[in-house]
DNA sequence: CATCAAACGATAATTATTTTCCTTAAATAA
DNA sequence: TTATTTAAGGAAAATAATTATCGTTTGATG
């Protein structure tokens, strides 16, 4: 995804096009998960004066605008990602990677409501273990 | 589950018996799923003098030591339970309630694996939604 | 290019969590 | 029991994380 595609989605959001904004949906876009420090580094790459509030700021606001996501990791610390279609998670324990599954969970969805009578509008799913490369010891 | 009952869980787990480590485990055996506030407002009904950092502590130490575990809920603070056999998690928007829910999880998991390569240890899930009282209006 | 609202950076304030240190209490064994 | 040892508790300080404030700068719009 590039620039021009970012600034336009940040507009449709109703959010002002700056610099630190492009640089941290673009990390978000390289990296795919992000925790509040890592993104503050990366923004400072290009940006060294910027500050950690900034970054604070606007995490906070795209979050609400829905242009980005949480994902709150067991034992770890939250990580933040572009939002897009539902999907879930796999997190490997030994080097931390944090990658996106997509799998139809409509099934155990729809026995939990059976089970306990509540309309379950979102399923979030962190799947834990070790990488491909972790399992084989590299 | 009675008081005699919980001090030898505590023991089995190389954790001195102390009236706020008591405390602290029948309230979430009462409520099932509370936060940091709510386990200290409850454990200073008892003992009004508790320290905050007390309830840090044992909550730190109870879960290092698998007695409790961490259950990181979406958009709210973290909640804390008897460590039990794995099972997956309902939260309520509306009102903030959590609830167990016992679903087996295998049939996911195992496409996880096979999407993906990994060896996956753990899952959790949480569906979020209202339950059937918020559902109804109540 | 002027105007206005919003974003930025610096910093202070607030909130959350952890550590320190001295006192007290639980476990163990005499 | 009672003495001893070791860990836990409480108070407060220290640290970390997050949010708010405010003057200055910048992006959007006409």
């Amino acid at each position: 995804m590039n620039t021009q595609t970012i600034a336009l989605h940040l507009r449709e959001h109703n959010l002002k096009v700056t610099p630190q904004r492009l640089k941290i949906v673009e990390s978000l876009n390289t990296y795919g998960h992000l925790n509040i420090d890592m993104l503050y580094a990366e923004v400072q790459k290009s940006y060294p004066s910027v500050s950690l509030a900034t970054v604070y700021k606007n995490i906070a606001l795209m979050t609400e605008k829905q242009l980005l996501e949480e994902v709150k990791i067991p034992e770890s610390k939250s990580v933040f990602e572009v939002k897009k279609a539902p999907h879930h998670h796999l997190h490997c324990r030994r080097c931390g990677k944090i990658e996106d599954v997509v799998i139809d969970c409509s099934g155990i969805c729809r026995i939990a409501e059976e089970k306990s009578g509540y309309l379950v509008e979102r399923t979030e799913t962190v799947f834990s273990g070790l990488c491909p490369d972790c399992r084989s010891g590299s």
